[in-house]
DNA sequence: CTAGACTCCGGACCGTGGTACGGAAGTCAT
DNA sequence: ATGACTTCCGTACCACGGTCCGGAGTCTAG
């Protein structure tokens, strides 16, 4: 079952193969050594469960906004048993994922608002910039 | 009072002079006629309380998460009072709006699952990557 | 054994939204 | 009118997260 190439892992894990090897060169996901043993030139990489629960975890982790550097930390951490260190990690990513949304939420009312009152009207310019102006 | 060079445009709009000048080039601001009659070489570009206010539209609508060009386009249609399209824009932006806050909300909660787990147990390694694992 | 598919690898390139650079020409205060 | 500061302009560069390329080596089916 440890017989997966790079296109296996990268399937499982929903991505390319050159993303993959990308996560390896910035050093997110392990190059394991290559097989056959003849030793000149090396032959492929084989890649198992583990390396799928890695790769996965960095795409959660991607789509909770943390960036790869910060998903390198995370990786480490969890070798490390840094527990505080991980938890700080986790509080400042909570407050900035906290701050976007409000973010995002004030510019869906100012959007809201602004195709109301261009549904509203019949005739002139819809009031798009006058909607977008400083309140 | 159209007396603004470029510099007071951009601390009018909270951006850089490098930033306006970007603008100009992608088409979403003007650039107004040279002062200077002499004709050779031409002189410094001036301007006035429309420049500011389109500048801060493009800013807002930037926060609402639309692309330059998206805005380029909202622009376009503030002039030519097509108010079915730019409807259907808000509409767009208003539906990705909700799916991104949607998947910001869903990140928060995973983090905050972890943060907890986290702080509860005292030894072994953070359960970071489970927290992460496929539901 | 050979053809075709897959892998390995470094380095170049992409889109987005700017930011920096550098020289010439314009502008303002003294 | 001299010196300091801006402006103008094209071009190059930055971060981020990939994506593609080309050539050599490897693996697998027939």
């Amino acid at each position: 079952m440890n017989g997966m190439t790079i296109a296996g892992l990268a399937k499982a894990g929903g991505v390319g193969v050159e993303t993959v090897r990308y996560y390896q060169r910035r050093g997110l996901l392990a190059e394991p050594p290559r097989s056959g043993g003849t030793g000149l030139g090396g032959g492929v990489r084989r890649y198992g469960a583990e390396d799928v629960r890695r790769l996965r975890f960095i795409r959660s982790a991607q789509s909770a906004g943390f960036t790869l550097e910060e998903i390198g930390e995370l990786l480490a951490l969890d070798a490390s048993h840094d527990r505080a260190r991980a938890r700080a990690l986790a509080a400042g990513r909570i407050a900035a994922l906290d701050a976007k949304i409000a973010d995002l939420e004030q510019a869906r009312a100012a959007l809201a608002r602004l195709a109301d009152s261009c549904a509203a009207g019949r005739r002139g310019p819809c009031p798009i910039i006058a909607a977008f102006d400083p309140a």
